[in-house]
DNA sequence: CCGGTTCGCCGAACCGGTTCGACTTCTCCG
DNA sequence: CGGAGAAGTCGAACCGGTTCGGCGAACCGG
C-alpha cells in the first residue's frame, strides 16, 4: 500500500506546455504580458474591486491588442451561472403558428438585450433528451417553456430540479406556476359580443385541430369557454368547428359550414394558418367579406393586415409578452423565492374591415343556394 | 517581501463546506457514496478506460438513485469543447420566410438527433454583440451561417476566430467556404423552360424585394441570372419584378403587372410570401389559374400544396439541407483541415396544377380590356 | 519461483475563469 | 513618530469535470 512520493515533480506537467496548445489566449496569458496576476485582471474586467488607473490601463491594452474575451464555460463553471436560457418550443413535426414564431423571435430579441444566450430545446415528440440535458446538465440559468398543456410533465421535472422558469399559456390551476398568457377566454368573449352587436345570431368558432383540443391545449378550451360564454349571454347560436391547422384544411372545414349551416353569418378565429383557406371558401361560395360574412378573432397582427379585407382582430402582442416573460424569469433567476405571477394579456381589439352588420334575414339562404 | 506561510493551512478552506451550498451532487459525491475516486465514475461513464463491471455497477446504482448528470460547463471546460453549435439567423425585424423557419427548425431537429444543442443568434442589425460572444467566448464548437450575403463580414469574422462553419447560401466566389445552397439559378432556368415548353412567351420572374436584392442578397441574384440566361435561350420577352416579402405588396406587383402588361402568362417567383396577394390580384382580375396564367417557382413544399390550385414548383428541401450542413459542420468540427464542400441542391420540379399551356394570343389581351 | 503483462483503480494536474484572505504600501491623524 | 485605515495587488482555493502516469495485485509462462 506504500507508494513512492519521492519522483513527484519529477513528473509534474509543465504549466507552459499544456495538454492542448490552444491558442494560448487566457486571463493567464493576459496578466502575464500586462506584469499583473489573473485576479488584478479579472477584478479589471469586473469591476468588483479597485484597481489603480495605470494597472487597468495597461491590461486594457494588452486585452485590445489580442483580442481577448473570457471563455464562457470557464466563467459558467467558476460564477455558477450560465448567462443563457432555455426555450423550449413544441417540436418541429408540429408547425409552429405565426404566433409561436413571432414570439421565438422576440424571446431571441429580448434576450439578446439583456446580454443572455437562448438555447433552442425542441420538447414532446420522441427527443426529450434535449429538454433533459437543459434542465439536468446545468446548461442554462432559466427556461421559458412554450405551449404549456392543461397537465404537463414538464412543468414538474422543472420544478423537481429547481430550474427557474416561465411558462407561456398556463394548466388549470397552479398558483405556484409562473406564466404570460393571452386571455383566449375574454377576447373570444369580446369578439362574439362584437359580432352580437352587429346584429348576427348565428356564429361559429374556428378552433384549432381536433387532436391539439383533445390533448388539453389550453388555447383551444379557453377559447371555447370564452365563446360558450357569450353565446349564451347573447342568446345566440353558436357552432364550434375543430379544424387543423393549414389552409386545406380551413377551406374544407368552413365549406362543409357554409353548406350545413348556411344561416351562419359571422365567424370567430383563433386558427390563423387556416385563413388563406377560409378566405378561398367563402370565395367559391360567393360570400363577400364583410358584406355577407363578418369575421373577426385572435390572430398574430401582421395575418391580420394580410387578409383581405383586413381582420378587426386582437392582435397578439408577442413582443410584449416575450418581454414580460423574459423579465419575469430574469427576475426569477435573481430570488427563486420571488412569488409566481400570472400576467393574462388582454390586447385591445382593432377595428378593420372584416366585420360588419348582419345581411338582413333571408337573404343568406338564398346566396348559397345555386350550391345545393 | 517575506510572507508568512506557517498558517497556510489554517486559512485552507474545508472541501465539505464550499462556497456555494449547491445541491452537492457532482462526480466527487458521486464517487465518494460508491466507495471510488472521481476519476473511476468518470472512466465508467465515458467508457475511455476499463472498469470492472462490480465497480461500475456500484456506480451506476449510486447515479441512478440520485439522479446525477455532469455539469456541462466543467464538462465543456476540460474537454475543450462544449457540444454545442450556433445557428445564425437574420434580425427578427426582417421577418423570416418559410423556407427559413423550416431550416432552422429541422437544424435544431437534427443537431438534437446528434445530441448537440443549438443556440440562437440574430445577427446583423444592431445586435451583433450576440454574435461576437458566440465566436469569441468559445460558447459554440461550430456555426451555421444563414443568409449569407454576396460580401458578408461575418464570414471573414468566423474564419479570424478559426471556428468551423458552414455557410447557407454563398457568396460570388469562394473556394475555401463550405457552403450549402439551393441552386436558384438552375431552378429558376428550369421553370422558365418548363413555362416556355407550355408556349408561354411572355414570362415575368417575381423576385425578393429590391432592398434586398440591392443589399447583395445572393437568392436574388442568382434566380435572376436563371431567368434571364432560359429567357434568352428561348428567345422569350422576360420581366423581372421586384416585391416586398408580404402578401399586400404581392398583390399590388401583380395588379400593375396584369395592367401594364397584360400579354404576360406565366410567372416564375422566388417570393413566397408574396403569393397570397399573387393569387388575390389574379382573381380580381379575373384571370383563372392555370387556364389564362401559369405560375411555377422555387417554393417551401407547404406553401405549394397550401396554394390553390397546387403550385408547380421545386420543393426546397430544407431538411435535406439541414441535415448536410450539419454533418459537413460536425466533419469540420472534428478536423478544420478538412477541405471545403460545396453542396448545391437542385430538387426536382414537381407537377402540379398550377402550370398550362398558354392561352391562344389574343385571349390574353381581351379579358383585362374591362378593367382598362 | 520469478520476471513480465494485464487489469483496475487512484492521485494529481489541468481546463480558465472568480473570489477571498492577506500582505505591502501609502496616507492621514493624534 | 506610531498606529489606524484605506488602496492596490497577489497567491491560492475553488467550480466540476477529464486525462495521464503510476502502482498494486492478479495472472502468465518458463
Amino acid at each position: 500500500m506504500m507508494r513512492l512520493w519521492s519522483n513527484r515533480f519529477v513528473y509534474r506537467r509543465m504549466t507552459t506546455t499544456g495538454r492542448r496548445a490552444g491558442s494560448g489566449m487566457n486571463i493567464g496569458e493576459i496578466a502575464r504580458r500586462a506584469g499583473v496576476s489573473r485576479s488584478t485582471v479579472s477584478y479589471a474586467l469586473s469591476g468588483k474591486r479597485q484597481v489603480s488607473a495605470g494597472t487597468r490601463k495597461r491590461i486594457m491594452e494588452v486585452i485590445d491588442e489580442l483580442g481577448y474575451r473570457p471563455n464562457a464555460s470557464a466563467r459558467a463553471l467558476a460564477e455558477g451561472r450560465t448567462r443563457t436560457i432555455g426555450l423550449v418550443i413544441p417540436p418541429a413535426s408540429n408547425r409552429l403558428t405565426h404566433m409561436q414564431l413571432d414570439f421565438v423571435a422576440s424571446v431571441v430579441e429580448v434576450a439578446a438585450q439583456a446580454d443572455l444566450d437562448v438555447l433552442l430545446s425542441p420538447s414532446g415528440g420522441d427527443h426529450d433528451r434535449s429538454f433533459e440535458r437543459l434542465v439536468s446538465e446545468s446548461r442554462v440559468d432559466g427556461v421559458i417553456l412554450m405551449e404549456i398543456r392543461i397537465e404537463d410533465a414538464r412543468v414538474s421535472r422543472l420544478r423537481k430540479a429547481r430550474m427557474p422558469f416561465v411558462g407561456i399559456g398556463h394548466p388549470s390551476q397552479d398558483e405556484q406556476l409562473c406564466w404570460v398568457d393571452v386571455d383566449y377566454a375574454g377576447l373570444i368573449d369580446h369578439c362574439v359580443h362584437h359580432l352580437a352587436d352587429l346584429g348576427h345570431r348565428h356564429v361559429a368558432l374556428l378552433n384549432r385541430s381536433p387532436e391539439l383540443v383533445a390533448s388539453g391545449y389550453g388555447p383551444g378550451h379557453r377559447a371555447r369557454a370564452g365563446f360558450m360564454q357569450a353565446v349564451e349571454e347573447r342568446g345566440l347560436t353558436g357552432l364550434e368547428l375543430l379544424c387543423g391547422d393549414d389552409a386545406r384544411s380551413g377551406q374544407e372545414c368552413i365549406a362543409e359550414l357554409l353548406r350545413s349551416h348556411p344561416e351562419v353569418t359571422a365567424l370567430a378565429t383563433v386558427n390563423e394558418a387556416a385563413l388563406p383557406g377560409v378566405q378561398r371558401a367563402l370565395a367559391e361560395a360567393d360570400r363577400h367579406i364583410p358584406r355577407d360574412f363578418s369575421i373577426s378573432g385572435v390572430v398574430a397582427d401582421q395575418w391580420a393586415e394580410d387578409f383581405r379585407p383586413a381582420l378587426t382582430a386582437a392582435d397578439v402582442p408577442a413582443a410584449t409578452m416575450a418581454a414580460q416573460a423574459m423579465s419575469l424569469l430574469i427576475d426569477r433567476i435573481k430570488d427563486p423565492a420571488t412569488p409566481a405571477q400570472h400576467l393574462l394579456m388582454s390586447p385591445p381589439i382593432t377595428l378593420r374591415s372584416s366585420t360588419a352588420a348582419a345581411p338582413p334575414p333571408g337573404s343568406a339562404d338564398a346566396t348559397p343556394s345555386a350550391d345545393g
